[in-house]
DNA sequence: AATAACACTTGCCATTTGGCAAGAAATCAT
DNA sequence: ATGATTTCTTGCCAAATGGCAAGTGTTATT
């Protein structure tokens, strides 16, 4: 059995036993995306946490006046869920999509919650998956307000230039709350310096 | 022993036994904060966990142009906690102080893990404030993108008319993402409608 | 009650950002 | 490869928001 990736990036979060790390890991399962399919879509109950092994995606929903806001990009490498639906069973109202063709691992919510329940460390883990999630939204949070639209490109551009390569400035622009057209011409001012 | 508005609160979010119930009650300690004081100052590592029976708080951080930034009210009736630092054991980048002179009760993080290892249900409440919050901050977030200055104040007032009552004009206008001129112009508008 | 300190309002003007629409460039499907 | 579709850029102008500073109102202190 392969999933490497997964399992390294477990034990990156915290030191458990091999053994443990492949009982975790073995329920698990594969999972692929082309380009645009959905992990999750608004209106149903988001059933699956995915660990996201290669590959770019994106969140979004739409604003009260219709118009699509991307809220998050989520790059390779890390664990991929909306938290409000999956662990409070929900209905989402966000999107999560793929940007590019992506393969990972996930579980099912009754699957992770008899591993929370059996592995205490692996408890922790999910904890530990959860208040990054929140805090990293935070921080995000923060960088919109009390920065000019200029200055949330350039922070976004320095902390996660591989947004700027994998995803369309639209959805880019909406993320950083700003037109398109604002973004465009933005990011042509900046590459003058 | 009173911790009556703890009870309660904690009931209304799962359904456990009177004896559970008391015996988890039994591990928070009664505080009481006068108008201005601090729960938590930045640079400290957060060790309470608070559920706030009664007042007003917020949280506040500083942006990168030494701006001071509301990022949080809490009403009463709910848990107040700084997730990242008190979790996490990081230090805390936020403020939160006492808008009102308020009173509560609060558990420490070695307590309350405590009582999450050795009652199941209570774990579960735990989760549910955590994803809670968090669920809330997205939809704040979501909230400030693509909206104006003066739709962002309405919402607000509809949804939290008591952040008006309670917060100073400054404060409720770096949470809004103003300056404070700006939010009492949009203010005067918006009375004459 | 007088004074000081703080909170809020308002006028004037500068700057930033958005809206629209046309054109250029890139991507996709046949 | 070619045309069709989508994405990105750009010019012009309008609207929203901010900065500063003075003035008014409110609250706290002695």
């Amino acid at each position: 059995m392969d999933k490497e990736p997964l399992i390294n990036f477990i034990q990156n979060c915290l030191p458990v036993s091999k053994k443990t790390l492949s009982d975790i890991a073995e329920h698990f399962e594969e999972k692929t995306f082309a380009k645009n399919d959905y992990f999750l879509r608004e209106g149903q109950i988001s059933n699956d946490y995915l660990f996201l092994a290669d590959g770019f995606m994106r969140a979004f929903t739409f604003d009260t006046n219709g118009n699509e806001v991307t809220t998050f990009f989520y790059p390779k490498n890390r664990v991929v869920f909306e938290a409000s639906s999956f662990f409070m069973r929900t209905i989402s109202t966000e999107n999560i999509q793929a940007v590019t063709d992506c393969n990972g691992y996930s579980i099912t919510f009754e699957r992770l919650n008899m591993l929370f329940h059996s592995i205490p460390e692996f408890r922790e883990f999910g904890r530990a998956m959860l208040v990054k999630e929140f805090s990293a939204y935070k921080q995000r949070t923060l960088a919109m307000i009390n920065k000019s639209a200029e200055e949330r490109y350039t922070s976004l551009m320095i902390s996660n230039k591989d947004i700027f390569r994998n995803a369309q400035l639209k959805h880019i622009a909406s993320y950083l709350g700003m037109t398109d057209t604002s973004l465009s011409r933005i990011r042509k001012e900046s590459s003058k310096k």
